[in-house]
Formats: structure tokens, sequence, C-alpha cells
DNA sequence: CGGGCCTTTGACTGGTTTCAACTTCTGTGG
DNA sequence: CCACAGAAGTTGAAACCAGTCAAAGGCCCG
């Protein structure tokens, strides 16, 4: 379903038939598998991804082997290597489904045909990236100030659905904890600490 | 000068003299003293403030009364608390001056009234969002894969200008380690380590 | 000269990592 | 339907890294 970007949109502008219909036609289909990478460090990213039912992760791999997770994705975000979109420089994240997932993609020449053919898509975008932002600021906000049994509990919190769709050490590889680590928390916080 | 400010937006588009003048009218020069608050947690954020000499910084405190510093901004950069400035939410940061500083402030009807009267403004500040994120994107990676050792060095490395101005307590403050395991990271590091 | 800010340093403490072992669960193929 | 391999989670012991706290000294500014 296009629907859900629609209805976000909507929020921001209203689209014509003409543009609604121009946005279906930049928009590509995908259907992937669990574990299917969308995209590989190295590559340069070519598509901004929506997602429309299922959960991907992007993530980097440092010189030992350690997954870093930077994003989750679930129905309704979008993911990308932000960078490597924008600028065409080889990407540092890869990006894989967690899930058997349904996804949009927009590459490049169709985000430049929206911004091109749609008065107001500027406006999208910006109001996009200010959000995005603001949900960074915040990460690195946590990680500055925050505990990591406070951290937990506040994403666990903030995004009950990824913790029980995740893996949990996926979610220990994003809050930057070793696995043993938060199920040793777990097992204390159930224990009423 | 408003002239480096100019010099950075000429990159995405052309002002006329109107809108140049546009531009001059909406920008507030202000002049602080080193120390001098710009905003406090808890008040609303009124301003985006842009750096023509000196340095700010923006911050939190946490319930141990503890600094920990998200940004610095020195001349050419803008500094705010972004959430507070565009929800009107009171603020979570203090922004205040590390030196004498000389600043131009754009207050929320400012910034509407360029987006409204000058075309591709909206392009302007989506570009400056993008970069913005890609830089907090960048800071998250770098607290997930980096030891502390690494990103001082990779810190000191891209702002070098920013390690000689400021206190080496505030450095600690922005990579998220105490001020003595910085001392004693430097020291290993001065003796070739 | 005095006070405040800053940096350094030592001893102690505690939280996390590491590593390996063991268990469970799941999906796949025979 | 069972066997097996891979992925996930748990747990223990040991080692390590960084934080805390307090004290001392340097430096700049009023």
């Amino acid at each position: 379903m296009v629907d859900q970007l629609f209805q976000d949109m909507a929020l921001t502008i209203t689209l014509t038939d003409q543009e609604k219909e121009l946005l279906r036609s930049v928009l590509i289909p995908k259907s992937v598998r669990k574990r299917q990478y969308l995209l590989q460090a190295g590559d340069v990213c070519q598509h901004a991804i929506f997602v429309a039912k299922g959960c991907l992760r992007s993530y980097t791999i440092d010189e030992n082997k350690v997954k870093h997770i930077f994003q989750f994705a679930i129905e309704g975000w979008a993911i990308s290597d932000m960078y490597s979109f924008l600028t065409g420089e080889p990407a540092k994240y890869y990006v894989d489904a967690i899930e058997d997932s349904e996804l949009y993609l927009m590459d490049r020449a169709g985000k430049e045909e929206l911004l091109d053919q749609i008065p107001g898509m500027e406006k999208v975008f910006r109001l996009t990236m200010e959000k995005s932002y603001i949900a960074n600021q915040r990460r690195i906000n946590a990680m500055l100030n925050n505990s990591i049994k406070e951290r937990y509990l506040s994403f666990a919190n903030t995004y009950p659905q990824i913790v029980q769709r995740v893996p949990q050490h996926m979610i220990a590889a994003y809050l930057g904890v070793s696995a043993g680590t938060l199920s040793r928390m777990r097992k204390q916080l159930a224990s009423g600490g």
C-alpha cells in the first residue's frame, strides 16, 4: 500500500490526482525475504526504501566483524544509507530484511522528479529530514545522558513493536551493549529491579 | 558579517538584491559575553543562532548535574535547540557562549518569512537539514563503533580549531567520557601510545 | 594577591566485556 | 517425522576499562 505514504504526506500538502499518479509511478514495489540484502557497504545506495510491511535494519560492521545497528524500520518508516544516497559515495551501511517484507523503492531520479514536478515536495522532504534529525539528536542525548538500563527501558517503551519483533541481540547491537549484558539486565528487571 | 551566510547559500541559490535585503532584515545581530546564556532548558527556543565570530555550545544537564555537550558551534555554524525551535515546546538544551561572540539570530517569524518570500529557500533549509542529519548519523556511528581513543583522535583531526579553543573537560563532555579519563588518554597518546 | 576554573593524578570501585559452555528453538533436508 | 545445523538466549568466571572522589598544582583574570 502506498496509502500510508499518501496519508503522511497529506498532513503537509494536498496532492492532485495527477501528482498522486506521478508519485505512484516513481515508487518501485519490491518484495524481499528475511535476511535478504537491500544494500551492502561499498556499493552506492541507489534507493530510499519505504517499508509497507515487514522490518528492515541498517548497520555497520566494525574491524572486529561486530555489527552495530543504526536503525530499524517497520511499517510506515523509511530507511537507506542517507549519505550514500545523497552524495553517490559508496555506502558504509548494510541494509537487510529482518522479516519477509514489502517495500517501495525511490531512486535518485525519482526523487528529483518529485522535487521538480510537485510544488510542496521540497517542504515534505524538509519536514521529513527535520523529524529524522530530531530522532538522531534524541538518540545521541540518550547515549550521553542515560545508563544502559534507562536506554533499554526508554527504547522498549517508545518502540514496543520493535522489541517484540526483533531478536534481542539486535536490540543490544542498537543500544551499544553486548548481548550478554542485555540478557542479564532483563533478568534483573524481570525480578523487580 | 552576514557574508559567510550569503556565501554558503550561494552554493544552492542565487539571491536577488531584494532577497538579500530581506535576509539581512530578518537576521538580528547580537553580541554576547563568554558564559552568557542564549537559551536555558525549560524556556522555549525562539531563535536559530548563526555564529559570525566566537564559539557557542549546546548541552543538557542530567539528574546528577553533569553536563553533556551536544554541539559546539564556531564561525559559520548554526546552533539552537532544533526541537524546541521547530515545535515551540520547552527546550531541553542550554546554549551558552564559550567565548565572547558575535551572532545573528533568526526567529520563527523570520524563518517563515524567508520560506514564504524566497523561492528556493525550502531547498536551502532542506539541504542544511540533510547535512546536519548526516553529521548526527556519523556521531552515532562513532559512539557505537569506535573506542574512546579513536573518537577523540577522529574529533581532534576533524575539528582541530575546536580542540584548540575549547577547554578539555568540555571535549570530554562531548565525547561522553570523564575529564579524568580524557586527561589520562592524552597523556598516553603523548608518550607515543 | 586571591579566587575560580582547569588539568592532572592516585586509589578504589563497579559495571561491561569477553569467552566459552550449554540450552532452546527453528528451519531445512533426508 | 526425525536429524542436524544455524541462530538465539542464558549464564559463569575472569579481566579490564572507565567512573568516582578527593587532593594538589597551574594558570588566568580581576
